[in-house]
RNA sequence: GGUGGGGUGGCCGAGAGGCGAGGCAGCGGCCUGCAAAGCCGUAUACGCGGGUUCGAAUCCCGUCCCCACCUCCA
């Protein structure tokens, strides 16, 4: 079976064929640097990233770009207000006073950058910033108004729309026909006169007095900045070409982000996009998190409460495609998770490498991925039955560790080891180490281990109270002890 | 009003005509000095009402409810 993916505009699952065998350009939607990420952003990263190694592990060479879009409207509205007096004590009150948007816009991306990182998700081929593309986007605004299908505005505004009555193929991305959307009332009055229909989007937005100087560029239409839309197709088109394999993002973005990027490069000529993939949202208690509803959960709430590798194992686990629901409870259960496929991991490296403990022993040589694992991966990415090709193996390997069958062993290590790689939820993965280097290791681990021979001899001498009690010494200096038929582990427990 | 996606056992979450994915929690057992971990076993699960079929959570009809997008949104 070769890799199928749901896409978005033919609403159906289809094989993935690349445009150029064996290579795969890859787009999909960051952030616009206003804010703090929540975990939809990150989420969508994951999803994204899955898919990246998923396709790697396949054998493809892959391109990934994520746009950084660092102007827009409200980027300018929050540098404005921390040049206002505020309360500090507003919790919307600006982080930073008197700050100008290009250093909002960098500090935010610099966070998000930070939560990327901390949850694995690999960082893109390049990441093109709005801010540097503008010569790009020029070139495609004249090309869509040579071509009839923008115009600046008659109003002598500066601004140039995209002039959706001219593309017959306006709302196709998501199946919807101009004259069953519904009127956006707030636009209308401002823009009565400026634009052919209210639908029409800018490309180019005219310099109006009161913005800063900085975050105005000359054009052939007089000074101003971007759009929203047009930097997505500038930039895909400048690195990926004007076709390419697959545009990615947010469900949220499909319209009407996606559906003018795509008529906009569509209408400029460019084939665009093969396959557009969207991502569900993570709702809370059933509704999307957004900061208007104020039910967002950020990544750094999460990780106060979690380790970075059960956020993603928790992020990661269900279909990119479904909704995400997050409650209290989510988080330990994928610690649960997590905590089973790694004791496996643990017990069967040291089992296999004979007492060695497992953050001795070199890097392990990988398996191939087993078939059913294979299989979800490319029915669409089905990470949830993936994972339960993960688990399986893990029982096996658990059955055979207690059968001391140490081929069975082995191979069951050798199958939980390059999935968990490919998902890159691997336990062992220096990615994920807890902290605290060797030599604090070897210190602790020289401590424990002389407490584990006073327990042993007095296990042996039947005294269970003594034993009992350095038991619960240790469990409360966090450390976990386990007794198995070749003596007794320690492990530092969880938060 | 338009366009999509859903309602699966206590919880999360796959599946999409026929052996009850997987995880978490629970219960029983094995193992253990006791634990922990692990293993084995364990569930009249598919919103509701009809229908098609030898057989439906999966198909059809009806119905109720939820969510998302149509405005900035991952």
């Amino acid at each position: 079976m070769s890799l199928r993916i749901y896409d978005t505009a033919t609403a159906e699952v289809r094989t993935f064929v690349p445009l150029q065998p064996g290579k795969v350009g890859l787009y999909y939607c960051g952030a616009t640097v206003q804010g703090d990420p929540h975990v939809g952003h990150i989420r969508s990263g994951i999803a994204f990233d899955q898919l990246t190694r998923w396709l790697r592990a396949s054998g493809y060479e892959v391109t990934v770009v994520r746009n950084v879009t660092d102007i827009d409207d409200k980027i300018l509205a929050k540098s404005a207000a921390s040049f206002q007096a505020f309360d500090p004590a507003d919790p919307d009150a600006p982080a930073v006073p008197n700050e100008p948007w290009w250093a909002l816009a960098y500090r935010y991306e610099q966070v998000f950058q930070r939560a990327y990182d901390v949850l694995g998700v690999q960082r893109p081929t390049y990441e093109p910033r709005a801010t540097g593309h503008i010569t790009e986007m020029h070139q495609l605004i004249q090309l869509l108004i040579d071509r009839g299908h923008a115009y600046p505005a008659a109003d002598g505004s500066g601004d140039v729309y995209f002039d959706v009555r001219s593309w017959d193929k306006y709302g196709s991305l998501t199946r919807q026909r101009i004259e069953d959307m519904q009127a956006a009332p707030d636009v209308e009055p401002e823009f009565a006169g400026r634009k052919r229909d209210p639908r029409d989007f800018a490309l180019w937005k005219g310099y109006k007095d009161g913005e800063p100087a900085t975050a105005a560029w000359p054009s052939p239409w007089g000074a101003g900045r971007p759009g929203w839309h047009v930097e997505c197709s500038a930039m895909v088109t400048k690195y990926l070409g004007t076709e390419f394999d697959i545009h990615g993002g947010g469900l949220d973005l499909r319209f009407p982000h996606h559906e003018n990027e795509m008529a906009q490069s569509q209408a400029a000529g460019h084939g665009f996009a093969s396959f557009w993939m969207h991502n569900g949202m993570v709702t809370f208690e059933g509704e999307k998190m957004s900061k208007s509803v104020g039910n967002i959960v950020t990544p750094t709430e999460m990780l106060e409460v979690a380790e970075p590798l059960v956020v993603r194992y928790y992020l990661g686990q269900a279909h990119y495609r479904s909704a995400l629901d997050y409650n209290p409870g989510s988080l330990a259960e994928a610690a649960a998770a997590v905590e089973r496929i790694e004791g496996f991991m643990q017990r069967a490296l040291k089992f296999a490498s004979e007492g060695e403990a497992a953050r001795q022993v070199g890097a392990f040589v990988a398996g191939p991925v087993p078939a059913a694992f294979r299989d979800a991966m490319d029915d669409d990415l089905n990470v949830p039955q993936a994972l339960a090709a993960v688990h399986e193996a893990v029982r096996r390997g658990n059955t055979a560790l207690g059968a001391q069958d140490k081929d069975a062993v082995l191979e069951a290590l050798r199958e939980v080891w390059a999935m968990t790689d490919v998902l890159f939820i691997n336990p062992l993965d220096e990615h994920w180490s807890k902290g605290g280097g060797e030599a604090e290791y070897r210190a602790l681990d020289m401590l424990v281990r002389s407490q584990l021979e006073e327990r042993r001899a007095a296990r042996e001498a039947k005294d269970w109270a003594r034993a009992d009690a350095i038991r619960d010494t240790l469990a409360e200096a966090g450390i976990l002890v386990e007794d198995s038929v070749d003596g007794a582990a320690w492990s530092l427990g969880d938060r």
